[in-house]
DNA sequence: CAATAGATCATCT
DNA sequence: GATGATCTATTGC
């Protein structure tokens, strides 16, 4: 029970379905906690969500959007249920949900994921990983785990294919918990973290 | 363990 | 030309 699937992927298939565009057109904070739990699929490879960010439109100053509508934001101000993938430090892609109604840019940013089906892929394409926690805690991780990058910008997740965000036909509950953001410098005390209590995948306990 | 340096580039000033 | 929603390896306790 260490480095195998907890779900295969036939049977991820079977007991998920994809989530409709509705889901991502409600206030930001919501579609955050509402993402917790939910899994993230691409290719054949795939995770349970644990750990999100909500950022918020123009009264956000840690938020991308914050300067408005730029080339790079583009799609924060379009429908929800987009993927928006960005590149920081020179290494890394980040990947989040766009939320909120066209026209209003809020985003998710998905920062820990609880793996589940297609690990052997994923330490092919993260060696440096030396535990099943190192595969996937923490945004630069997931996305090179589960092969993320800018090509998947705009994406729409709400489509069938291969990348799609999942919940449960029969969702369990667990206890949601909230926090600052982690490495903004501004409005850093607002508590628009959101993690699974208690889960080991979360990037910071 | 905790602290830190280095990698390295898109975006905006 | 500076900065950043990060990760890794290395150093020092």
């Amino acid at each position: 029970m260490h480095w195998s699937d907890r779900i295969p992927y036939r049977q991820l298939e079977r007991e998920t379905e994809i989530l409709p565009e509705a889901f991502f057109a409600g206030p930001t904070i919501e579609v955050a906690r509402g993402l917790l739990g939910k899994i993230l699929v691409h290719g054949r490879t795939a995770g349970m969500i644990v750990e999100v960010e909500a950022y918020l439109g123009e009264e956000d100053r840690a938020a991308h959007a914050w300067r408005g509508l730029t080339p790079r934001t583009r799609v924060l101000f379009g429908p929800p249920g987009r993927a928006y993938v960005y590149f920081i430090y020179g290494m890394h892609e980040c990947l989040n949900i766009v939320a909120e109604p066209d026209g209003s840019p809020g985003c998710v940013l998905i920062r820990a994921l609880e793996p589940t089906t297609g690990i052997a892929r994923m330490r092919r394409r993260r060696p440096a990983a030396r535990t099943p926690e190192e595969l996937t805690s923490g945004p630069g991780r997931l996305t090179q785990a589960l092969g993320i990058t800018r090509r998947l910008y705009g994406a729409d997740l709400t489509r069938p294919g291969p990348f799609t965000l999942r919940r449960w036909v029969r969702e369990p509950a667990f206890p949601i918990a909230a926090g600052p953001r982690i490495g903004i410098r501004h409005c850093r005390d607002w508590p628009l973290r959101f993690f699974i209590a208690g889960n080991r995948f979360v990037s910071r306990p």
